[in-house]
DNA sequence: CGGCTTGTTGAAGGTGAATTCAACAAGCGC
DNA sequence: GCGCTTGTTGAATTCACCTTCAACAAGCCG
């Protein structure tokens, strides 16, 4: 028997939980005895804290979405050069690996945002904050004469957002020679270009 | 009662039926019911041509991305200038909307490609091949002297591909302001800072 | 301690989907 | 037109999952 826990904890629990089942069948296919499965309970302990499994879907992969965004922030708050701040964030928005469970997630969930207005609006708000950063970045490096920019903030952040979203999911689907190293290499040489930055850290 | 079809229409219609039947629920989430009702057959029927729903889905989204990739091609076939290539190519990269069936479909797979290896071998060949495509583009309108290339046209191309997948996820998702118009547009900003061209068809 | 709330189980019931199959309709070759 | 193959149905079966719930264990608070 599984050991009795507070009502935060267990809800905690379940949501990495459902995080972890989703990875392995997809936030559609994830049945609920998977995700009591994932957390060592039976599937009427799981009902009794989410009577919908749709609800603790949503709020785990919204609280995958958190700690994702919230982890690439955190690396950045140390940092005070502007090009060590654009390196970092790029390869802070790249998988590790092709296991990389956060991103893992993202990709799931880019095709629900198709049929679920929901997670689109979820993944929408996801993409625009990260534009967001990458524009503070930039016009920070601009105004510290870091960088000159070769187009507005908005159009370089999107691009460079969309550039890992994508190569996340060429790399979560191994592709054999275009692993996280390489991925970040290809941004980095866009980066470069728009920045007029070598982005060689000036030690 | 449906009327009856000779094995290969037949094929072809549950083909188109499965497609849309995982437009609506995902291809996860599909029910071999919603396959048959698209086709207007029972189950039974379906099961008769495909025994396994799951080989029925991989020939229909196998069919989803060559038609994608082959209306490309298509697209450019009439065309010489490689301005104008470079231009359509990036056009016919997007959804043409949010409800745009290929595109839809495609991002459908994006997550299934971490768990299935039969997927994430699919869509990598694709953007091999998508990638090969702006290569010959790009190079031969290098060769011409239409473009002169800031890099090599593999780191280009994959860029080029890269950036198009991203804001499709971003146009099926319906991001606000992030249309098809507004993605071609961020798109050509990195393709002409990369060609030196201003891609203007020279009339 | 003793009663109450909270968390959990295990079994039972209900539901719906996949699967199987006997029957039958529609053409085609002869 | 006859018989055979091919395609399709509809009903019966089976199976898996969700859902509910009575029972019970573990603390907490009086």
């Amino acid at each position: 028997m599984a050991t009795r826990k507070t009502r935060t904890e267990r809800r905690a629990d379940l949501i990495e939980a459902a995080q972890r089942a989703m990875l392995q069948h997809g936030p559609d296919g994830v049945l609920l005895n998977q995700v009591a499965e994932q957390a060592g309970l039976t599937s009427g302990a799981v009902l009794y804290h989410y009577p919908d499994l749709s609800d603790l879907l949503l709020e785990a992969n919204q609280a995958g979405m958190e700690r994702f965004y919230s982890a690439r922030m955190r690396r950045l708050a140390g940092l005070t050069d502007p090009v060590e701040k654009l390196v970092m964030t790029i390869r802070s928005g790249l998988p590790v690996d092709a296991d990389d469970a956060d991103v893992r997630l993202l990709c799931e969930l880019g095709g629900l945002a198709g049929r679920n207005r929901v997670y689109a609006a979820l993944l929408t708000s996801l993409f625009d904050r990260q534009v967001s950063m990458y524009q503070t970045i930039l016009e920070t490096g601009s105004a510290q004469g870091a960088f000159a920019l070769t187009a507005d903030s908005l159009t370089l952040g999107r691009n460079l957002v969309a550039l890992e979203d994508a190569y996340g999911y060429r790399i979560v689907a191994r592709h054999p020679t275009l692993r996280t190293d390489e991925a970040a290499e290809l941004i980095l040489s866009y980066a470069r270009q728009v920045t007029g930055s070598s982005l060689r850290v000036t030690a």
